[in-house]
DNA sequence: ATTAGCACTTGAGAAAAAGAAGTGCTAGGA
DNA sequence: TCCTAGCACTTCTTTTTCTCAAGTGCTAAT
């Protein structure tokens, strides 16, 4: 158990560390914490034996250790009001009636990316949680057509196609046969299906209209669902503890891959929890040693997803918890 | 005019500095072209007089200027045969009678991207350029519908709405005023058009219907008609070149704005060019000093673009230029 | 016209020196 | 027992100096 002072101290710390990025000494703390440096500093010699605290070298100031940052998280730290300057420009937002849900959550974790600098992501369901609902063919001319997608989560793809010597009628009986058959079947699963137990079931007709059987086996084969959005990837670049390209490297490829942030969805809890809001830190997060990712989940009836902000561990944990809890409250009414 | 020696010396250097990425030195240069390293120090002199080469110090190897580099690329290159592996590559792409053209783009440029290390792009058109051909609505229960917006380039989006009290026939009926009235108009001006031409007109009905009458104006105000496809970026990463955060930062900011991209399409036409390809050497690429855009316009019936490589001014260009006059007349066909 | 030879320039890297920022520890005072 | 002033010590950062390697430019000879 820390005395109070040493939460203080500990909170002193973290707090200029995330405004200056670099090792806070004890020179600067004893001002505010009234009392002399030797004092700040065989204190922060016993947080560092506790493991609450770093140095970058023997004689450097002290930073955060992720234990550290842990523990602010988890004890020390109070979400901030959100200032009225960010709360308006988010309320101008979710107070446009006429804005769909999907939209609100773009524009708002635009919004956010640019407010602080750090990069957001959403995140739909996974391809597996998809099931089709519906397949549509929507005829342009007499060559082009559309064919749309509907999921049980809400989710639509579109493909265009173009054919040449079909017929409206050839497309709009595969489609139906689609419909009644295999509806309800995971969207990842549905072009194996197709293969394997409406093919043959529909083998006769299939040879016939080869080309359209094959057009749409390939909607499905490519259905991507990926249902992902990452804002302000750039951002990160303005992080000075990504300063090397190596690190960037690394960061943004993972970025890039689907896996790595589905990830995201379905990491281990760390115990304790902000509400509903989670947080990892560090090595917790799988991207990056100096990286934090702060996510929440949103339930409405229409949809679920997840809602995340990715920076640097050394991130404005107060001020992004609560823009947060905000959004996520406003996208659950 | 050049001597035959000096445009071999010229080709040779270029050569040579797009492999190392470092200064090309006399003496590497003698053994190729048969003289002594004395000989090829005065010839580089010259070429540095006329400006197509440049030193990066007052004792330091030789690099092509820009000028050397556009020299080369109007004059000197002579544009590889594919290999046999990457044209089997990308012939299982373009044989594959069952994939729409769309599709042939984004998968052949996917593995460009990957082949050659650089950044590849493709541009469809402008939402200036697209104009509304028809706008549908799929109902997918009694809450939910999608509303899809065709244009006539081939370009379609769709947004999903909810209402809560709205019927079918009613959305039906404002989709179709908009189908007979406004259809022709380009897409980026659909939506001032319905508020300033045919609002009015609809004025009564529009009062009852508000929430309809938005959904569909917002349909069109955010109707993003981007079309624009950036692959590979993190591929610029790999570039000894670029491994400075500052010209990092500037040029993935570039590659994130719509508006430099749009530029590619437009700037204007350097004299020479190889066939339909063109080429922006440095500061003719509007990114960055040390980087070339390459790049085609295609056309098939059905559809225009434009497709491009970017990567270091450094780049393989006899590789690039023949790639991609590959896929283009692939793509045409 | 070409080349061998040599003086000269510059960058890159190592080593040395000086300075700044902090810490840890000790001993004395509240 | 806790706090603090003071000082020795460590490490990083920056600057300076040196040395080396890689190249060039020029000149005189072929």
């Amino acid at each position: 158990m820390l005395t109070k002072r040493q939460k203080n101290l500990l909170k002193l710390i973290v707090g200029e560390h995330i405004k200056s990025a670099k090792p806070v000494s004890s020179k600067l703390i004893c001002k505010t914490l009234k009392c002399s440096s030797a004092t700040v500093r065989s204190e922060m010699a016993t947080l560092e034996e506790i493991g609450l605290l770093e140095k970058t070298h023997t004689s450097s100031g002290r930073i955060p250790s992720e234990a550290g940052y842990r523990y602010y998280v988890d004890n020390l730290m109070n979400p901030k009001e959100i200032s009225g300057e960010d709360m308006l420009k988010l309320q101008i937002i979710f107070n446009n009636q006429q804005l769909q849900l999907s939209d609100c959550i773009t524009k708002s974790l635009q919004l956010i990316a640019d407010m602080t600098n750090y990069t957001t992501i959403a995140l739909g369901n996974a391809s597996h949680e998809n099931r089709l609902k519906e397949i549509n063919v929507v005829p342009i001319d007499t060559k082009h057509m559309i064919i749309i997608v509907v999921t049980d989560k809400g989710h639509v793809e579109h493909k265009n196609i173009e054919f040449d010597n079909v017929s409206l009628e050839e497309i709009k009986k595969i489609i139906s046969l689609i419909n009644e058959l295999i509806v309800g079947t995971p969207i990842d699963e549905v072009s194996s299906k197709l293969e394997f137990e409406i093919k043959p079931i529909i083998g006769r007709y299939v040879k016939e209209h080869e080309i359209v059987y094959n057009t749409i086996y390939n909607v499905f084969k490519d259905f991507s669902s990926k249902n992902i959005n990452v804002v302000g990837r750039n951002n990160i670049l303005k992080q000075p503890e990504f300063n090397n390209i190596d690190k960037i490297k690394n960061i943004f490829t993972k970025l890039d891959e689907e896996d790595t942030l589905r990830k995201i969805d379905c990491i281990e809890d760390i115990e304790n929890e902000n509400g509903n809001i989670k947080i990892f830190i560090g090595k917790e997060s799988n991207i990056d040693d100096d990286m934090t990712i702060i996510k929440t989940k949103y339930h409405t009836q229409a949809e679920e997803g997840t809602i995340a902000i990715v920076g640097p561990k050394r991130m404005d944990y107060d001020r992004v918890v609560s823009l947060l809890e905000y959004i996520k409250s406003n996208l659950e009414n």
